[in-house]
DNA sequence: TTAACGATTCGCT
DNA sequence: GCGAATCGTTAAA
């Protein structure tokens, strides 16, 4: 996984997820390079984890997160965004860091290009469904290792990090006894927290 | 085969 | 701040 081989390599996503924080991640295509300071991020885990795309077992769409450590799990939300995890944990048992948001760093340019509604570059990637546009996913990454085409690179790690539960994901305390979103103090790319995701009167 | 549901975003008020 | 849009994935029939 590049330099983040020795750092990260054995934890699972919980205890990586404050670690990414910082870190520099870089995707190349034939359009070119972005590269994205990462300000925030969630952790999600297995059958322990309700929240978790993983939680119901393994599916073809959730299969990288059951792969090993170092890949990338790219899925669609809505039909639409495609959102992208880093893979953490042994082979087998699903563990991944959803990146919700950063700091373009590098292709400002093709950023802008690929988002050209949003006035202020700090907002080019905010939001996972952002993020993802502005870096330029495919679904063809999913499944791919960390090192070829999306490089990351990690920084020192930070002198403050700030928690609250996961956004979008309702539990029953209300996410309170699982604070896994991390993100830095002070950074205008970090998305507006909101307490759940919509829910319809019908119960599963 | 069919129906329901989102790890969200954007535009309008 | 609120509500609709949108379509692939999943689970149920």
């Amino acid at each position: 996984m590049d330099s983040a081989a020795g750092l990260l390599d054995g934890r699972d996503a919980l205890s990586a997820a404050p670690l990414l924080l910082g870190a520099v991640i870089r995707r190349t295509d034939a359009e070119g390079s972005v590269a994205v300071r990462l300000t925030e991020v969630e952790a999600y885990l297995g059958a322990d984890d309700p929240g978790s795309h993983a939680f119901r077992g393994r599916t073809a769409r959730n299969a990288p997160m059951f792969g090993p450590p170092g890949g990338l799990y790219v899925y669609l939300s809505y039909g639409i965004h495609r959102c992208a995890n880093i893979v953490f944990g042994p082979e087998g048992e699903p563990s991944a860091v959803l990146l919700r948001a950063g700091e373009v760093v590098e292709g400002v340019e093709l950023a802008r290009r690929r988002r050209p509604a949003v006035r202020a570059d700090a907002h080019l990637a905010r939001g996972p469904g952002n993020l993802g546009t502005v870096m330029g996913w495919s679904l063809a990454d999913s499944g791919t290792l960390l090192g070829g085409d999306v490089e990351l690179r990690l920084a020192a790690p930070a002198p403050t990090v700030l928690r609250s539960p996961r956004t979008g994901v309702a539990l029953p305390g209300g996410g309170a006894e699982h604070p896994w979103r991390f993100h830095l103090p002070g950074e205008p790319s970090v998305s507006p927290y909101r307490a759940s995701a919509p829910r319809r009167a019908s119960a599963r």
